[in-house]
RNA sequence: GGGGCUAUCGUCUAGGGGUUAGGACAUCGCCCUUUCACGGCGACAACACGGGUUCGAAUCCCGUUAGCCCUACCA
């Protein structure tokens, strides 16, 4: 079945990436907005990036731009969220789209309202007694809880307290039953009652004021607000719903649907970390990998999408657009455990990417991995130069194979030299040196005539001016090597042999 | 401690009562070849454990184990 069919409003669909800004753009989170986003460009619906910034002490202008421009980069587009490069402005009519700009405005009011209906309520319990309480339980073996079971009835839930001291905010959570999670992967969860407390919604404020508000409700705070109707994010948010769900209950909002979608763990089945390699999008970034590869890689993680019915059967049935991927994109066929990242196979995919694309498609992605003077060559030579290193298995990979091409070989390959720089390949040279015709066949027929008349075999020749000309008996196909060389070229490297 | 989630080749996974348990990456071997690659062909390799239910269990149920998440006036 459709997720759609279930969604009881028939609003657009919209869904939200919600970082927060604390320094880089974690590859986890850019497959959360990967799905999110194929999702809503699936159904025809809008793509929010907002930026969970209310931790003052990492959050930064800085950071937030990271975030900007790794999604950019990574090709998620947002319809609503931060402009890039303008910090106080944004696009979409729900903003502003950074939290600790939506205290005033939206925050405190809805908290003021809770209160006024009863349903949170001020709580003047200090972080010491709670402390202390913490202990006590922990040291009685008994978990802790502020309202619940042996603790039932402490706390201040009853008390009625004003607003003339300070104090934090809490919510009531329902005291019996259970809350249910009827959520898109994991299926239905359900959360006893008697294990979920009254929560701070917003903390301790300066004197009478409401103070700063928490993630949980921030959160649904905003999802309301911005009209998400698909929330979509890391499963390590599960035990976070059920007081979520108690929110919009409280405040009378219809539930969006939810999908808690399986983490990425690094090889070892930990939690990805630093040191599993790159964690930041950044980095993948310099690895040489296409956006598309990063795409396709991050969405096959946990997804096998069906064709037909079918999971994909062959190689070729892997490499997807993202034309077919937005097709194919269903929430149901999302895995329910979590994924080991697998750099191997990302790299496989990067490779098939590369094969595939046009030398004009690959051609910008190249271009920060190559010496400026790259710019300046001749349509006609890009070509040449990216159709012969489309092979690579990255554009680092297809970067060092062009090395050639813009440095003049200092060191010669010890081995290569001894093996191929024979005396009766130097005559053969000699001819090659000599060449001006450098159109493709031309070159072809002028090896050819000079291979049979030195009695040489095509690798003889071709090693040796590989070692000449580059230094190492490794190079793209050799004519190719010459064309990107040229004959004046050719015949500077080749004098010192001759 | 409590609550929750998860478990098929090394990795990503298909399969959900009867299959030689299928594919992809990686690995290994062979072939192709102007180098390196690419490519082609092939091989190796898995149902966490223990009980049930059943004629029959990877598949359904219950336990166990392991991993992860939440249990904050963090997000």
């Amino acid at each position: 079945m459709c997720c759609l069919e279930k969604v009881p409003m028939s609003r657009p669909v919209v869904t939200r990436f919600a970082p927060s800004p604390t320094g880089m753009l974690h590859i986890g989170g850019v497959r959360t907005a990967l799905f999110c986003w194929l999702f809503a460009r699936k159904h025809g619906g809008r793509f929010i990036l907002r930026i969970e910034d209310t931790d003052l002490s990492r959050s930064t202008d800085d950071n937030i731009r990271i975030i900007e421009e790794g999604m950019a980069w990574v090709g998620l587009d947002w319809d609503e969220g931060p402009i890039v490069g303008e910090p106080s402005q944004w696009k979409g009519p729900h903003g502003p789209y950074r939290q600790m700009q939506r205290m005033e405005s939206h925050y405190k009011p809805a908290v003021e309202k809770l209160i006024a209906e009863g349903k949170a309520y001020r709580c003047r319990c200090t972080r010491e007694e709670l402390d202390e309480r913490r202990k006590l339980a922990e040291a009685k073996g008994v978990p802790f809880s502020y309202n619940l079971g042996v603790d039932a009835g402490k706390g201040c839930r009853d008390a009625n307290h004003d607003a003339s001291q300070p104090y934090s905010v809490r919510l009531k959570m329902p005291q019996d039953g259970a809350i249910v999670l009827d959520d898109l992967v994991k299926g239905r969860i359900e959360f006893p009652a008697d294990t979920l407390d009254d929560w701070i919604i917003a903390r301790t404020g300066e004197g009478t004021e409401i103070g700063v508000p928490t993630y949980n409700f921030c959160v649904v705070v905003d999802d309301t607000g911005m009209e998400v109707t698909h929330v979509i994010r890391g499963d390590d948010h599960v035990a976070n719903t059920p007081k979520q769900i108690a929110l919009y209950q409280a405040m009378g909002f219809e539930l969006p649907r939810f999908a808690h979608v399986p983490m990425i763990l690094g090889k070892d089945g930990a939690k990805l970390s630093k040191r599993h390699g790159a964690t930041s999008i950044t980095e993948y970034q310099a690895l040489g990998l296409l956006p598309s590869a990063v795409r396709l890689a991050l969405a096959r993680l946990s997804w096998t999408p069906k064709i037909d019915g079918k999971a994909v059967e062959s190689a070729e049935e892997e490499i997807l657009t993202d034309e077919q991927m937005i097709q194919l994109f269903d929430l149901n066929e999302i895995q329910k455990s979590p994924a080991r990242f697998d750099m191997d196979k990302l790299s496989w995919m990067n490779q098939k990417l590369i094969q595939k694309a046009t030398w004009q498609e690959l051609e910008p992605h190249l271009r920060p991995f190559l010496p400026e003077a790259w710019s300046a060559k001749p349509e006609d030579w890009k070509r040449i130069a990216i159709t012969a290193t489309q092979k690579g298995k990255s554009l680092v990979e297809m970067a060092e194979a062009l090395r050639f091409a813009f440095e003049r070989p200092t060191e010669f390959d010890e081995k290569g030299v001894a093996k191929f720089m024979t005396e009766a390949v130097k005559p053969a040279l000699r001819e090659v040196a000599g060449l001006s015709d450098y159109a493709h066949d031309a070159l072809e027929a002028a090896f050819n005539a000079i291979l049979e008349r030195h009695g040489l075999k095509t690798k003889d020749l071709a090693q040796a001016l590989r070692v000449a000309l580059c230094g190492k008996p490794v190079s793209p196909g050799i004519f190719d090597t010459l064309m990107l060389l040229g004959p004046d070229e050719v015949l500077a490297r080749l004098e010192k042999w001759l």
